[in-house]
DNA sequence: AGATTGTATTGCTTTTCTCAATAATGGTGG
DNA sequence: CCACCATTATTGAGAAAAGCAATACAATCT
């Protein structure tokens, strides 16, 4: 095992003494400037003077002038001095006018209709050069939070609730989405109507669980005529047919108002759920991460974005 | 007067702390590479993490991963740490075989004829590539030592008894010279020729006045005909007048072989003397100037250069 | 030589450091 | 989903070290 003691190293108050008496030539003077007693100082000299194994300042009527040695390590005494300012200087800040760091987030599918437009819009406005890379939320999601491949997480993801920093956003209630010119629909959905219409499933999103859950309480079984794996071209097939769909209010509302669609309150009670912003602790302190979770905060946070 | 508190730099060892960490990700294990407990290592963690203002390393299943903050400063760091050995390194070896320093030596005028051939062929033997050059010891001669003007002095230099490092060469009494030729004197240079006889007088050297305090201890007036500023043309008058001299036997015998003159012990008792080695603690530690007094001293100690 | 200035040493108090034991935390496998 | 496992954080006590006031010591200057 050989344990060995490890090197000795100078600390950095010695630098300094050592720089001072450098210039100064007075371990009194030093010891005011370093707001210490003179005895301290003198023992610090001491220390320097065991540890480089030389006396390093010699007493004259000049005042300490110094040795050979300690000419010689002046300069590396200043420069290992720098160095340490250099680790405990305080952190660039983190400006978004001129980054050009490439941002990347995992959402929902949902997400990427209802919140991408504008929190790219934003990023553009704050930060012109910087990047944005969208990547879809997967079972993965929380190892990339974790590796920094990914910023944020953003959306309804249970299973990030754990080991993660959140923060809520907003919550989403269901809505049901139906062809404005539906022959047997009135202003009202009623739950038989709902038992009786035919159905889109979207099979994509963690939100499909809870329609499931709320289907079982309420003992319905729906007729299943379609199952999509997002959203995409959802509003084509819905103002084309008599279906009708389920789905969260910011994508209902948006899909509603993209195609024409007439939009419901959910008559079976589907339980809500929260949209959240989440990151791991691992950059928790990073100023960029920190700005971006501002910036989904700032555009988001309290108030559905529809 | 506002004596702020001196900024807060990182020690040594939080220093290599961090970079174990950085590289093994792991306290317990960073504990036995640095030989201390881990408790102690968490203890040097949360004081890295309070003095930077961030966690730097968070827990993961993959062990402790920097944050984006540890991870800017781990270059810094390691620099940092460099750039301590590099005041701690030991000093570089003085190598007198490549060394092109100047040495300085203060001597007095009788060593420039005694000393100063036998330094100089052993210097360019070892030092082929050193510089010398030769001061006359003067009133300033300490000051130059303290301020690394010259590197040493050597003589019989009674000022420099305090506050300088010493080193003791060899003793010397005193002889006479005369012409060989002279019409006086026999064998033996007795008390009564001494005071009859013509005399040149050396005013240069301290010694000086060790000769004039044994003529007063004698009750002698010298009939002084001749009064040089060195030693400098003596050999040529001796050898072509009746007068004689009194001076240290090393530069008299060196003067008695070199002009074919008479050497006479003294016979009026003039107090010896010690010639020494001067230098400043200044340089006392100094590799170059340790060698310099080294070689001086192996010439030298203990046996008259004559 | 005495006075003065400046550095080193001493004795003691306060603070800090370190470790063993233990609690807390996050991940993992049954 | 809970219990276990590995690892980090916290606590309390004993030991070591730092810092200061007083003082001794050394060199210089008047």
């Amino acid at each position: 095992m050989a344990e060995d003691e490890v090197e000795p190293l100078l600390d950095a108050k010695l630098l300094r003494l050592f720089l001072l008496l450098y210039q100064g030539g007075s371990v009194t003077r030093a010891a005011e400037q370093l707001g210490q007693s003179q005895p301290t100082i003198s023992i610090w000299l001491g220390r320097l003077r065991r540890s480089l194994n030389d006396p390093l300042f010699v007493r004259t009527a000049e005042g300490m002038l110094p040795t050979p040695r300690a000419e010689a390590l002046a300069g590396p005494a200043r420069a290992a001095l720098e160095a340490l300012r250099q680790v405990s200087a305080p952190e660039p800040a983190f400006t978004p006018g001129t980054t050009r760091r490439q941002f990347r987030i995992c959402m929902t599918d949902a997400s990427h209709i209802t919140l991408l437009p504008r929190i790219l819009a934003k990023l553009r406005d704050a930060a012109p050069l910087a990047q944005l890379e969208v990547v879809r939320i997967g079972p993965d999601t929380g190892h990339r939070l974790q590796s920094g491949e990914v910023d944020l997480a953003l959306g309804f993801v249970p299973e990030l609730e754990a080991g993660f920093y959140q923060l809520a956003l907003y919550e989403q209630d269901w809505v049901c989405l139906a062809n404005r010119d539906h022959p047997r629909l009135g202003a009202e959905l009623t739950l038989s109507d709902f038992a009786a219409e035919g159905h889109i499933g979207i099979v994509s999103g963690t939100g499909h669980a809870l329609q499931e859950e709320a289907l079982q309480r309420h003992r319905i079984t729906r007729r299943m005529v379609l199952e999509l794996p997002g959203f995409l071209g959802l509003g084509a097939i819905l103002s084309t047919t008599d279906l009708i769909v389920t789905l969260p209010r910011h994508i209902g509302t948006t899909l509603a108002g993209l195609n024409g669609l007439r939009l419901y309150s959910c008559p079976m009670n589907v339980t809500g759920f929260t949209v959240k912003l989440h990151w791991h602790s691992r950059y928790h302190q990073d100023p960029a991460n920190r700005w971006l979770r501002g910036m989904c905060a700032s555009l988001f946070q309290g108030r559905s974005p529809n």
